[in-house]
Parts: structure tokens; C-alpha cells; sequence
DNA sequence: CAGTGGTCTAGACCACCTC
DNA sequence: AGGTGGTCTAGACCACTGA
């Protein structure tokens, strides 16, 4: 009968659970930014009053599912998009033979609209808000890719302009995360088959009304938020997307 | 200086890797079969004369793996594709609106054949070798969705007719496993986008040459055997394939 | 060398399941 | 009541990093 309460169940969880929520409000906060280094397990055990084994099975959870990354040695880190380990961590992007060359961000257009009902749903912000829509293209040795459309909420990316993108990485997320202070955690994609559409079938350079492969990206920061979304067309003649199952 | 050996490392593992090496090279000989239950941690440890919090570890690792899968209170267990919870535990597939409605699988086609080159190299057997290759339907509620055209060592698969994939149940992993001892563990897939050829046409009723996502699936067995190679192409009219990114 | 995460142990208690 | 996995602790030692 420990447990036992009037009502709805309020889900007792375990004490590594409740450390685990601390740490994450500290890295939502921005105590810790992406890049940094967190307490050693030590200290925030002793901070939180609790064992360090409880510390390391809180800390054990967040590296399983990205968002540190332990380095023995040397501490635990808060995960980012601009190491460059870790530049693509959500592209599923591989060659068909042989291995990908590196692939390479060219920035094709950015402008500002008011969200449609459907963009104003995926983003969770009013319809009608400012977004900013860029169009961008990704090579791989001098190949065309995989063609993105990208809508922003306009709120969180004030002054983002195509020579911004111009003058940035490859990777879109650490301009996100330098500049904007966004930090996407992760995402979640939708894939379909398409034919091409003119705009599409131009800038990838394949004909208009062959098969594309379509990946709707919805993608979130703490608290899962969505800060993006995304719709990418690969090309897939000499290129695929990779997926493993366990 | 304590690790110094001459020439090549042999990248000493931890104790608990060690038991898990051993754990699994039980699930290999079929000492504990999919299903069923395999010693509690304490037996485990005292047999292998470790801890328990080194079994326990071992254990942990393999759960996230869904090689065995955890029941507070019951077990641990080997895992399985005949446990309904997880019939479909390689499959992607959901509904564009609304919940998926549950798939069932609808046999086509079943003969022998010679392997190819390309499903030698894929199934790592012997060119010319006796394969097995079969045509089915997943269907969603009466929905064409997904059209397999899948490729079998016929030394696993002794006598499989297209009667026997009839009267088996919709996952045809629980067949694998009851009927052949073949036990899946693990996927990689292939995803691209394909116009339809005459017969995927057909059997998805839909237009030939109208967009189709193709999804080249290797199944592996323990011991990253491949045991399976399978193309799958499906309708996304209704239908796409979901992926998570973390 | 000191500091960090990584491994391993032993023991206590809790939550859940079955008999 | 007895068995299972789940949590939590405390302490020891190892492996790696950088000053």
C-alpha cells in the first residue's frame, strides 16, 4: 500500500530519473551549452546529494539516446552539431558504391511567409506567424544530392538572410546552434516516393516526373519542441538512404 | 605497460563484454530458444562466478539490443518475432492519417532457383546455390501496401512451399523461427525511390511507372549471418516508412 | 601527477509476479 | 512467501587525459 494515492497514479519514478530531469533542465536552461563540458560525476552527485552511480545511471540514459557524449578521461560533454564528428548526425545519406563524399551545402534561396495551416501545425506556432522558407542544395563530389526545402519559425531566427547561410557550414544545425542559440535534439522523418516536380527536377538535374525519394523532417530541441521543418528529395540514383533495425 | 604486447593489440574487453560473449554464444547453440527464459542474473553470476552487477551489465547491453528483452518480476527472456508485442519489429510501416490499420500478409508466389551474382554476394553463399524466392502482399485493411519480392538460402529453408507461407501467420519471422530454427536479430535497408515496373504495378494497383519506395532489406542471424535479402517496394499514397533520429 | 570516466564488487532494499 | 528484475549505495581499482 506504499504506493497507494487518491486518484490518478502520479508514476513514482526512480531517483536516476529524477537527477536525469535536473541535469536536462540545467542543459535547457543553458547552463551547459552544446560543446561544453558538464560537473564530473563527483561533483553533481554531491550537488544533488545522491551516489555517483546514480549520477552515471542518469548520465548512461542521456548518452544512449545523444544528448552527451562521454570522453574517458576527460568528462562529459553536451552534445552539438558542430563538432565535426557529429556534423551530420541526422543524415542518413550513403552512395550507392563505394563511400559518400563528403557532401557540400549550397544555399539557393531564403525568404519570409506567413505559416499555412499545415506549417503553422508542425511548428506549433500560430497560423498566420512569420516563418522563413530556404531552399538549398547538397552535392556530393559535384553530384546533386538531395534538394531541401526548409520552413523556420520566424520568432526564433530573427535576422537569417541567404548570405548568412552563404557564409555558413555545411551543416545548417551548428549555424542553428552558433547563432540562434537552437539546438536540435532530434528528429523525426516521413518517407515517401515522388515524382519530381519542375523546381526539383531542375535542381537535381534529373527528369521531371522521375522517382524522388521524399523525407519530411519534423525537428526538435528540448522539451520536444519543433524548431524545423524540413522536406528533403533525394536522388537516388546513385544514392540511398540508410536504415538499420535491431 | 601493463596491456604492452607484441604486435597487434588484442583489444582486452571488459569482464562484462566477456559474459556477454558467453551469453550469446548460449543463444547461438540454441541452449535458450526465443521465448523462452534464460537463467536469473544470480544463477548467471554464480555460474560464470562474476557478480551480479557484471551479469547485469552484460544483460543491459543485450536489452538494448533486443536481444532479450526484460519482465520485472518474471525473467529475462529471449527474444522473439512470434511475441505479438513484437510480430513486426523490423517493419516501418504507418499510416499517413490515422493509425496504421493491422497489416496482413498475403502470399503470391514461392519457387527455386539458382543464385545470381548479386544474391551470392548478398546472402554469402556460393553462386549457383540452391535459393528460394518469394512474392508476397501486406495488405492494411484491404489497402495494397507493400509488394516483397524476397530471396532465401534454400539450405536454411529445406521444404518451404507456397502452402505452407499460406497457412503461416502474417510475420513471416515467426516461420522463420518455428518451422527453420532461423532466428532474425537484426536489419540494414536500402531506401530508394523506383517508378513501378508491370508486376509491382499490378499487385499495388497502381499506375506502372508511378513513384514506389524501394527498400532492400539484409537480414542478419546471430553472429551478423545474413539469412535474408529482400525487396520490398511500397505504395506511399497512404502509406509511409518512419524513422527516428536521435 | 591529479582528475575524469569505466569497471567490478557486495549488500541492502524495493517493485512486481507467481504460487 | 519466495523468486525475479530494478534501484541505490559505498568503496576499490583501472584506463585514459592533460598539465
Amino acid at each position: 500500500m506504499k504506493n497507494a494515492v487518491p486518484f490518478a497514479a502520479p508514476t513514482f519514478s526512480p531517483l536516476y530519473r529524477q537527477i536525469r530531469a535536473l541535469i536536462t533542465r540545467s542543459l535547457e536552461s543553458g547552463e551547459w551549452r552544446p560543446g561544453e563540458i558538464i560537473p564530473s560525476e563527483a561533483e553533481l552527485a554531491s550537488r544533488f546529494g545522491v551516489s555517483q552511480g546514480t549520477v552515471r545511471k542518469a548520465i548512461d540514459e542521456m548518452a544512449a539516446e545523444n544528448l552527451v557524449v562521454r570522453r574517458q578521461g576527460k568528462g562529459t560533454f553536451v552534445s552539438t552539431h558542430m563538432d565535426p564528428d557529429s556534423y551530420s548526425r541526422f543524415l542518413r545519406l550513403a552512395a550507392n558504391e563505394g563511400k559518400l563524399q563528403a557532401p557540400t551545402s549550397v544555399p539557393l534561396e531564403c525568404w519570409r511567409a506567413k505559416a499555412g495551416a499545415d506549417v503553422a501545425r508542425t511548428l506549433a506556432i500560430e497560423a498566420g506567424a512569420a516563418i522563413i522558407i530556404v531552399r538549398r542544395l547538397l552535392r556530393s563530389g559535384n553530384v546533386p544530392a538531395v534538394f531541401d526545402e526548409i520552413y523556420l519559425p520566424g520568432e526564433l531566427f530573427p535576422d537569417l538572410t541567404l548570405d548568412i547561410l552563404k557564409s555558413a557550414d555545411i551543416s545548417l544545425y551548428s549555424l542553428f546552434e552558433s547563432r540562434y542559440g537552437v539546438y536540435p535534439v532530434r528528429a523525426d522523418e516521413r518517407l515517401r516516393a515522388v515524382a519530381a516536380d519542375r523546381v526539383s527536377a531542375r535542381v537535381l538535374q534529373v527528369a521531371e516526373g522521375s522517382p524522388l525519394l521524399l523525407v519530411e523532417r519534423v525537428t526538435l530541441t528540448y522539451g520536444d519542441k519543433p524548431v524545423e521543418w524540413r522536406r528533403a528529395y533525394y536522388s537516388t540514383q546513385d544514392f540511398h538512404y540508410h536504415s538499420e533495425l535491431g
